[in-house]
DNA sequence: TCAATATATCATCAATCGCTTATATATCAA
DNA sequence: TTGATATATAAGCGATTGATGATATATTGA
């Protein structure tokens, strides 16, 4: 209902594969829109040039790309700051790939560990399947 | 038009606050859907139970959650791995936060140079910097 | 058996997304 | 000025999303 800003969220704007191109591209370096084009959409008749500029659109209103005009081109750059809250979100997540943890959350595992142990029940996805644990959390309502 | 399936997109699925917030409650440890549910949206009335349901529906889609049944509960758990993908990419970014690479991008930035620069015209936005001149929001028009 | 509990699924709806075509706005070049 | 080039904006459309209320399916306990 209430419904927050969706336009603005870092987390939308990355969500499309051909923004995540487009970003992936201008990392190495500005472009300009219609090289940005070429590049991220090689093969014509694959997507309109207004469908890309829209792209370009939802990357400036979430603030990760900026643009400046040089004659009658558009000159695109990436703004990393906006970036940084989805690097730090993802990042909670680096336990899973780190083998030390993943190994404590075995054990943890093994242990049947209380529900409220940082990453138990969750290691065994990345080692394979072992018997199964039968450790309900309790639950007060 | 042809779309690829973004019904199973980690993308797509971390894109959404509640389902964020699931995932941050799953890393603590494996929760039944109702503890989930009071835990991720304490105050009642912000959404119904087949809202959140249909949440965990697409997590599980994703393949980033799994459960199992324990008598009338269903208890779910973290599954990592296909968030991966999402981590590596984003861990790309990683340069822009170095302050090392930062200040090689802020030196090239000077340079206004080569467009194939890599990180060139970003480093900027790392700095606080000078006022609030960013580029002109309206343009064009 | 029956009612309560826990959870998923169905049908529907408004909002949003990504796309298209058509058009507008600058800028360059002749 | 005129036309070509580069890019953005507008309007409309079908698909998808996230929500809802109603209902279905198990499971537990009296």
């Amino acid at each position: 209902m209430v419904r927050v800003a969706a336009h603005s969220s870092v987390y939308l704007a990355v969500s499309d594969p051909t923004r995540r191109a487009i970003l992936d591209e201008l990392r190495r370096g500005e472009r300009a829109a219609g090289e940005l084009m070429t590049r991220v959409i090689p093969r014509a008749g694959q997507m309109t040039q207004p469908a890309f500029s829209q792209h370009l659109g939802v990357l400036k209103r979430a603030g990760l790309v900026r643009s400046r005009k040089s004659g009658r081109r558009r000159v695109y750059a990436v703004e990393p700051e906006p970036m940084r809250e989805l690097a730090e979100w993802v990042g909670q997540w680096d336990v899973f790939w780190t083998e030390k943890l993943d190994n404590l959350g075995r054990y943890l595992d093994e242990q049947h560990g209380s529900p409220d142990t940082p990453a138990s029940g969750a290691s065994r996805a990345l080692r394979k399947p072992r018997g199964k644990s039968n450790q309900s959390p309790q639950e007060g309502s």
